[in-house]
Formats: structure tokens, C-alpha cells, sequence
DNA sequence: TCCAATGAACTACACGCGTAATCCCTGAGG
DNA sequence: CCTCAGGGATTACGCGTGTAGTTCATTGGA
């Protein structure tokens, strides 16, 4: 059995963030890190580290009286599932409709038009 | 006060789909396209079907003794809701990393990418 | 005419999530 | 050595969701 793709809520992944952007991390950190931006509660933030351990998407190492957490899930992924779930719920697992999607109702930048001409490119080189 | 984006939970939107292939539809229509596919019993989707009712994503005619359904909330408009909500929460509302990730991890056929060229050739002429 | 079947409406119930509060343990400091 | 504070662990609680079961009203048939 391949392991059941680890599922992060919503709140519990403004957590990962914290942890994704640096780690390893005491939990006073992380809940410094996201007090300011989501006003959550000190014990809120603890509850959802505590969630996510229980899930296996972050482990803690004793560090004399405290621990210290790092992520076990990656970002990658983690927005890999997040993708294709959206690609299957919502699209019909079909990417073109998607990407069309993004195009009409997104206002792209450059950088953005970049990053499409590259795709088309990548898939032309593989795809013959 | 702009309408709340009405919140179709995933089940429900089993239903919905059903409703943007043809509307309107009696209740025992849609629960004949679903019970297949999706192995739920009767009441299941009768329930589902209630709750968008209840949501306003879907509106109820009177025909006779039973009623009619048709989706209200379009099916462009969901997927415009679900889309900018996985950019914000996964992305960080960048599309970038977006289009790089899928370029990365969907495998994308010819055919995503004559899409894909139509698109940019359109973004092209319409961006300056 | 009266009933059974059917569809709508209401009720049920466990689980995850957002959001904490409370309980408990241990080490650092007085 | 004893206490207190700061973290970890446990408990709480209302809401939405997945997944039905139950009740109620009505109509087409016998």
C-alpha cells in the first residue's frame, strides 16, 4: 500500500507554510510566525501543529524541553495533490480546459506568458 | 452587498454536473445519471439535490407533482471559484508557479498544446 | 373511493475542521 | 527544594458534509 496521500486543511497548511518556508522550528515560532497574519490564538496554532503531527506532515524532535518540528509532507507535494484534485473535481482531469480557464480569466503578466510559452515548448520537444 | 459565492461541497457538485449536461431535470433523472457512477443510494442524492436547493445553487419548478430542476450558479463560475481559490491558497495567487507546476507534472498532449497556442497567440495579439 | 407508492421535507449521526479552553508535567529560578 | 510558567496533551463545541432513514402529503390506479 502506498501511503494515503497525507490530507491538509486549510488551516493546518498556513501552518506548513511557516514550516516550508523554514525549519526545523519551535512551536513559539511558528505560532509568532502566524499570529500577526491570521490573528489566530496562540492555542489554535498549537492545535493545528499538534493535527498535523497526528497526520504525519510535520515530526518533532525533542530538544531538551521542547520540540523542534519540520515538515515531513513537501510543498511540491502537497500543491501536486492540491492540482490534481482541482484537474479531476473540477476539470474533468483535463488539463487544456484548465490552463484555457486560467487564460481568460487571469490577467497574465509577462512572466506569465513566459511561463506558458515554455510549457508549449517543453511538450513539443518531448511530444515528436 | 455582493451575493456570497455560493459553496458547493463536493458531493453536491456531482450533482451540479449533472444539471449543466441538461437542465431541467425531475429529481429522478438526476438520481438515475448519479446512482451509477457514484454507488449512492436514492436518499443520498435527493438530500444533495435539497441542500443546493437550499443554497440557491440549483432553483425548483413546480410541475405537477414533482418539480423541475435547474442549475442557478453557472458551471463557468464554480470552476472561475474553485481555480482563484487553489491560485490563493496554494500558489500564493501567482500564476507562475501555477503553469510551472503543471508543466513539471502533467504529462500534456498535442492537443493541450495546440490549445495552449491558440491561447497564447491570443494573449499575444490582445497584450500590446 | 380509498390505498399504496412516490417524491419532498425533515431528522439523524459520525467525522473533520476551525477555534479554543483546560489539564498536566517538567525544568528553571528563587 | 518548591513553585510557577510555559509547552504539550486532552477535551470542547458548533458547523458543514457524507450518507442515509423517517415522516408526510398527494396522486394515479385498483
Amino acid at each position: 500500500m502506498t501511503k494515503p496521500p497525507v490530507a491538509i486543511s486549510d488551516a493546518e497548511s498556513r501552518v506548513m507554510e511557516v514550516l516550508w518556508r523554514q525549519a526545523p522550528q519551535t512551536s513559539e515560532d511558528i505560532v509568532a510566525s502566524l499570529q500577526e497574519p491570521t490573528g489566530w490564538h496562540e492555542k489554535t496554532i498549537r492545535t493545528l501543529l499538534n493535527r498535523l503531527l497526528g497526520k504525519g506532515a510535520v515530526s518533532a524532535l525533542k530538544d531538551g524541553r521542547r520540540y523542534l518540528y519540520s515538515p515531513e509532507l513537501r510543498r511540491e507535494d502537497w500543491q501536486q495533490q492540491e492540482s490534481r484534485s482541482l484537474l479531476d473535481r473540477v476539470f474533468g482531469g483535463k488539463v487544456a480546459p484548465l490552463l484555457a480557464h486560467f487564460s481568460q480569466h487571469e490577467k497574465l503578466s509577462a512572466k506569465d506568458a513566459a511561463e506558458l510559452r515554455k510549457l508549449i515548448d517543453a511538450i513539443d520537444r518531448k511530444g515528436n
